[in-house]
DNA sequence: GGGTACATGTAATCAGTTACATGATTTA
DNA sequence: TAAATCATGTAACTGATTACATGTACCC
């Protein structure tokens, strides 16, 4: 029984430090930047104070090095993994947001101005062939290293197949 | 020259004030319900709130009724009007988020629990397949009602093609 | 050895959310 | 006329963002 309350930040952390060991919030941030971060980002200031809540909680153990830079190194507790898998276990409802500042640009337009579409459907399809780009990319590096499918490929294929989408839709709107 | 700052929230009640005309907060939180709120809800307290921030700065006229519920009813300004089409104009480069609490427990999965994953899936599938339902049902409507297309129905077009692609992503993973 | 980029954090602020509360309308 | 639901808001809280600041390592 969980009865914290953690929000999906803190899964985050916990997941991270699940899948890749221990690590420092700089550790976290590349991670994230490389990862998670592609569809669900947050400054980096979060990746340090996060932690810390988890590590007040007793979900994660906190070790702070003695000379040099002095920076902590989280590591996941028994308790934090728990927590993780309990949340993991339950599939959550909630319902998918797109924070898609592009989109709402194009749903706030009235239909009297084609030009303004024309040139936000030009700025947003380049931007998402470039995501588009990137994500093939990585797809092809996780393919060429011969590694079996992951949870994380798979939403690695989800991004694409969305990006696809997206080009296909601001194209045609262009 | 636009110096005030304004969140997308912001945008969103001008937006709504200039294509649907005077509205209270009331009215603004149902036209969110069945429009913007697909892909960007927010609290409805948010649009009490916000009008009267925007009433501050001279974005909407505030009109309050003397008796009864003495609702308030917000109207765009000129000011109001310059704003939201300056913003309009300029498209925004701003990154997507997909705040997808489904997808983000799939990412946080180690590969060693398949159960799970199954289990996910069917839940995020089903959620997508009533979603895209809806939709659907939305497309139906604005395709029978003879209108032409707007900026609006092409958002929904969008809409249709991303839950396409989630419900074939989820259904391919169950 | 001076500049630049990387790395690591703190503090203040605020938008957004949650919790609460009450008045007005409808319906059984 | 009581109950339920619709409508309208206020207040408190806090997670997330912005702004700031400084130390460390590398490289020219």
């Amino acid at each position: 029984m969980s009865t914290v309350e953690l929000t999906p930040t803190s899964y985050v952390v916990l997941g991270l430090l699940a899948l890749g060991g221990p690590a420092t919030s700089y550790d976290l941030k590349q991670l994230v930047a490389g990862t998670v971060g592609h569809f669900w980002s947050f400054p980096h200031t979060q990746l340090y104070t996060e932690p810390r809540r988890l590590a007040a909680l007793g979900l994660v153990d906190e070790e702070q090095e003695e000379g040099g830079r002095r920076r902590r190194t989280y590591t996941l507790t028994a308790a934090g993994r728990r927590e993780l898998e309990a949340w993991l276990a339950e599939p959550v409802a909630g319902e998918l947001e797109i924070r898609d500042v592009g989109l709402l640009q194009l749903f706030l337009h009235t239909g009297d101005d084609p030009a303004s579409i024309a040139r936000l459907a030009e700025v947003q399809a380049e931007a998402h062939r470039a995501t588009l780009a990137t994500y093939e990319e990585m797809a092809a590096a996780a393919e060429a290293s011969g590694a079996p499918d992951t949870p994380q490929t798979a939403a690695l294929r989800l991004g694409l197949a969305i990006e696809r989408a997206y080009v296909t839709f601001w194209d045609d709107l262009g």
